[in-house]
DNA sequence: CGCTAAAATGACCAGGTGGTCATAGAGGGG
DNA sequence: CCCCTCTATGACCACCTGGTCATTTTAGCG
């Protein structure tokens, strides 16, 4: 559980564990865990084959420690917004935190590639172990999210949380995918678009949302 | 682009095809396109190996045979929903088209399962050519459907409609994922639930997109 | 029956896979 | 200098892959 880096790996020097990282997260990425190859991914970094299986054990273990830095970069962040946004209405928080998702794409496409080929692949080593910790973003976050809103008056009382809860999970997944896949973007204004063109897409779609949930 | 089926096995008899597709559906939706193992699979159905060669030329040729049915299946069934459903209001229509898809996924769950994997994975053999058939959806069947509802009135005209279609894109989607793969459904609320339960439950969510949508 | 054309077969191929481990090398302390 | 521990290496292993094709089996016809 202690995502599979060995001691070896540690004691390198930071450039090399960065070099070895990034060129890992480039194969996954690519490939997907069960395409991405150790002798391939070996050959990039220009070290031998054996030394991968030292550092991290087997091909899992170095995905799982991929895995665990990824969600621990998504979980800091969205906290950060959680606790940055406090003193806005529920719309804006709403529309912050699916900013923020953007963002995170933005700063680490690969990283959220991996976790799209992980989600629809359901033949996977330690699979369910990786989505506990993701479905953290809807329970923990979003539902806490919403019923302060409805708390605070901003949401009708009489909207049931988890219809409300299904509706920004659809709406922030998609957006999302989007972003990142040209296919999602079915109406073609959202993948490739800048920042600014971002935010106002997202006010749109937020304000629609606002007219369902609101009095 | 003739889907890869030879005459050989065309000239087949019918239960002797069907055997051998439905073991093929299987192994495709077990291990997505590119795990699923030939060998296995003849295996699984007590033929040789060069049989499957002969009849679909290759294993890309198999999977584009199955595919192309899956989604002339789908687009069959939706044409009728649109059919049946001329003379509702908007509202209506997308619920039922939305019930529509989860029939698709009760029928035939693992073409369903197949499709996500397939659109995941964006190392693929002709994957632009299944996705563009795919995308017929949105294109060519949501946006009409919204145009005629802002013709008759049934949604405010100041709505863009891009935004809306996107807005349905994202639930129908996010809908059908949570009915088949319990990750999804963070809620808790959809995943196995019976036909009318569900019925109650698009009612809810479309509902909700009404109050957005109407004046 | 014999003849022929079509269909079925499975041994075989080249090329990969994740993983192992004996060996060589590096670095530091005495 | 030796000695010892830790690290790096890549040849090698067993196994699996999609695909081929010479050979055998089957089926239909006269």
């Amino acid at each position: 559980m202690e995502s599979g880096a060995r001691k070896t790996f540690l004691r390198l020097d930071r450039e090399k564990q960065r070099r070895i990282l990034s060129a890992a997260i480039d194969e996954f990425a690519a490939w997907g865990f069960h395409r991405a190859s150790i002798n391939r991914l070996v050959r990039a970094i220009g070290i031998a084959k054996g030394s991968i299986f030292q550092y991290f054990g087997s091909k899992e273990g170095l995905f799982s420690y991929i895995f665990d830095y990824a969600i621990e970069t998504v979980r800091f962040s969205l906290k950060k917004v959680k606790r940055d946004t406090e003193h806005l209405d529920f719309y804006s928080r709403v529309e912050a935190s699916l900013m923020e998702g953007i963002s995170f794409i933005e700063n680490h496409p690969k990283l959220y590639r991996i976790y799209l080929k992980m989600v629809f692949q359901e033949d996977f080593p330690a699979r369910d172990r990786y989505l506990k910790k993701i479905r953290l973003f809807s329970v923990d976050y979003l539902k806490p999210l919403i019923e302060t809103g409805i708390h605070r008056g901003e949401i009708r009382a009489d909207l049931d949380p988890d219809i409300a809860a299904f509706m920004l999970d659809a709406i922030f997944d998609r957006f999302m995918q989007a972003y990142a896949v040209p296919f999602f973007d079915s109406e073609g204004t959202i993948h490739g678009s800048g920042r600014e063109e971002i935010k106002k897409k997202i006010k749109q779609v937020i304000d629609l949302v606002k007219r369902g949930f609101k009095d």
